[in-house]
RNA sequence: GCCGGGGUAGGGUAGAGGUUAUCCUGUGGCCCUGUGGAGGCUACGAUCCGAGUUCGAUUCUCGGUCCCGGCCCCA
């Protein structure tokens, strides 16, 4: 019998996985110069947490379980929450405002297809305790940043909630959860019964079908004609200003419409080509959760990015370092061990393990791709040298272990 | 939860209701104990699972499962 993997999982061998944190490490690196501290949280959590964040419904798409205390636990489906909830256990009296971020693996009870798997990981980042124009902007730009680092050209799309919640306030909140979703799914058609249903004035209608259609950069003097100068917007419009001193390229869209009641303000997605049907890389906004949690009353910013998505499409190749085989005989084995022992402080270095002769060593060396062979010999232990081979070109030297390194390291 | 297409060695494939199920590649060993990539020999290695039809099923039928894609959902 053999045992497969389960659904929706994947096994990354070493070519993947070599490029898998390779890429991942870029986008760290990125994130640490612009100030932010990686986190580490469980891979579990209460199933409360995620319940009292988006609902009783989710459960049908977590892997939760009842532990031996008869708890009810879940493999965490997202981040944001544990985020949060850290927070609230461990970090409310620190220095404001705080930067965090986290690359860790996510579990939902969903049925696979392209972009989209049972263990999926997602690179996020979470702004704690500013609410100001250029937290947002920041969070923006921080995104745009990793994703051009890694290669990935998408299509940035900023929104402002208050801007339809604003439209939308003469409605009953369940209407208004109702249009939000219709909006965000562009469903026009059922859009336009809806609000007839609901009586909608025709002002109403109107407004909110020209607000959803406007597109591009510099939409907002018409979308103030429709809300009127809501303090919101200001905060927006400051938002983009620094936006636009990052360079970050982006379209406005008030149709983005995440449809959960703790985004407050800014919201905005990335759309990539060449995913199939799961085209967002990234999504963010932000958002009022900590309350929630138990904690006061602290405004946040944050994104994820889909990491699976990103190394579909990104075009970043691992630099492999170059690797050395060592070719003993059974003489010289021993020596080529402690040879082998210096050598690994610089470079990645390859043994015999196998009891091989000389020619099937070489051989060995060959079929693993090395760049060098290094032969440990008698003739060259005599010399106090080791001959050095370019595996590709075949040329060899007598070189000292310094120099070795020297010229592989360099090559 | 729903719809469509698939499943033959580790990877890629051919075939056929009937004797030992192809071929390529891979990996180990040998030819070959100080010089790899070629070649030869050799070993390893597969019909997704279950039920049904049949004298006989890997092939046909049904169910399951897994993979791929789409719908729903997407925190």
């Amino acid at each position: 019998m053999t045992v497969n993997r389960p659904r929706g999982t994947r096994d990354f061998l070493p070519a993947d996985t070599a490029r898998r944190s390779y890429v991942e490490n870029v986008m760290r690196n990125v994130v640490r110069n612009w100030g932010y501290s990686e986190i580490i949280t469980p891979t579990f959590e209460h199933l409360d947490l995620f319940t009292l964040k988006s609902g009783e419904g989710i459960i049908g798409e977590l892997y939760n379980f009842t532990d031996k205390g008869g708890r009810d636990m879940t493999l965490r489906p997202e981040l944001t929450a544990p985020v949060m909830r850290m927070y609230v256990n461990e970090l409310q009296s620190s220095p404001k405002p705080l930067k965090l971020f986290y690359f860790e693996n996510c579990f939902r009870y969903e049925r696979p297809q392209k972009g989209r798997f049972r263990e999926f990981w997602q690179f996020g980042v979470e702004l704690i305790g500013s609410g100001k124009p250029d937290s947002d902007a920041e969070v923006i730009a921080l995104a745009d940043a990793m994703l051009k680092a890694v290669g990935v050209k998408g299509e940035m799309k900023i929104g402002n909630l208050a801007v339809i919640r604003t439209l939308l306030k003469g409605l009953e909140p369940e209407i208004v959860s109702k249009v939000m979703r219709l909006v965000d799914k562009k469903e026009y058609a059922d859009l336009e019964a809806l609000l007839d249903e609901v009586g909608a004035e025709e002002q109403l209608k109107s407004d909110l079908f020209r607000l959803i259609k406007l597109e591009g950069r510099y939409i907002l003097p018409r979308v103030k004609e429709m809300v009127g100068n809501i303090p919101e917007l200001a905060g927006f419009e400051k938002t983009l200003k620094v936006l636009d001193a990052y360079g970050v390229d982006y379209s406005l869209d008030f149709g983005i419409a995440r449809g959960l009641d703790y985004y407050t303000g800014m919201v905005f997605e990335v759309y990539a080509e060449g995913l199939g049907a799961q085209k967002q890389v990234c999504g963010g906004g932000s958002y009022q959760l900590i309350q929630l949690f138990g904690g006061g009353d602290v405004p946040s910013t944050g994104f994820g990015i889909g990491f699976d998505r990103i190394m579909e499409i990104c075009p970043l190749e691992y630099p492999a370092p170059k690797t050395l085989v060592l070719i003993s005989k059974p003489e010289t084995h021993l020596e080529a061990i402690k040879i082998a022992a210096k050598l690994r402080k610089y470079l990645p270095v390859h043994l015999d393990l196998m009891e091989r002769n000389f020619k099937a060593q070489l051989s060995y060396a060959n079929t693993i791709n090395a760049d060098y062979a290094v032969i440990v010999g008698e003739k060259e232990l005599e010399a106090g040298k080791l001959t050095l081979r370019d595996m590709l070109s075949g040329e060899q030297e007598l070189l000292t272990q310094e120099e070795i390194i020297e010229k592989v390291s360099s090559s």
